[in-house]
DNA sequence: CATATTTTTGCAACAGAGTTGCATTTTATT
DNA sequence: AATAAAATGCAACTCTGTTGCAAAAATATG
């Protein structure tokens, strides 16, 4: 992972290439996504900055990532919107998941199972496929 | 699919099979289900049976018919609840969907590809899978 | 490095989605 | 048909997310 001095560095780097400007909140949210190695809800940026932000600078702050597709969302069964950083493959306009998300019934937590590609599926006739969302629940390898 | 008496009497016949009550409003939005063979949200339900009841009353709604297990819910990527009718191997106690969840980006429809089967995933060491859902983004055979 | 310009942030107020308690109505039971 | 049990509707509330605008911070420019 690197001392916290060369997280933030590719940290600046990162929103640099974005053509964002660096600012505190944006630092600080994209250090815990590097941190939390999973996908964060709004709630929990929140809470682990310890209420240091405002609630609607968080919800612009995680939009603007979602444009510059420096994270993406994740599908989830209720009204709650995960968000994980994207790997190298997306850019700003083309944003695809190659890989499973594993939400862990036991812990809550989701995950990007980075080695787990996902196979191919053969739509019915007159389908076209733009992107494919996998989530498999379970239990994790730290709860089991 | 058969007359409307037939659906009628069908429908009375799965809500006692779940020892629930037969209800108008009960009746109506499994009706409601049946036709649209394809995902509901809340607000579909509210704008389709003409603001007939009460929000609260859908809402439970909803909830009793996912407790036993005669919906289910399907993910999205943002925070509204989309939910299904279940196929015959679902239970109270025990939810799979073996099919694949498609949503039109042109008409905004969800629809379950009931003839798509979802292939076999191997997850990484230590993990235990409980349940997949695939959901695939696109263009509808209608839109297209 | 000081100043001007642009961007970001925080506040207040608002909109929408979903929940809870309780009285009334409807359904099921005998 | 009378009673018990379950479901519904209403009011009020909480939680999540949004918008407009002024203040503050970050970047660009001389």
């Amino acid at each position: 992972m690197g001392t916290k001095q060369q997280i933030t560095e590719r940290i600046t780097a990162l929103l640099k290439d974005s053509k964002l400007s660096v600012t505190e909140t944006r630092v600080k949210i994209l250090e815990l996504f590097m941190k939390s190695n999973g996908a964060l809800e709004h709630s929990d940026i929140e809470t682990q900055t310890g209420q240091s932000f405002d609630r609607v600078t968080v919800y612009r702050t995680l939009q603007t990532f979602l444009d510059k597709g420096i994270i993406h969302k994740i599908p989830t069964t209720d009204t709650s919107v995960r968000y994980a950083v994207c790997k190298s493959e997306c850019t700003e306009h083309d944003h695809h998941d190659h890989h499973v998300h594993f939400k862990c019934e036991s812990c809550g937590n989701t995950t990007c199972l980075d080695e787990t590609n996902i196979p191919e599926i053969s739509l019915p006739k007159g389908y076209a496929m733009h992107n494919v969302e996998v989530v498999v629940s379970g239990v994790c390898k730290t709860c089991k």
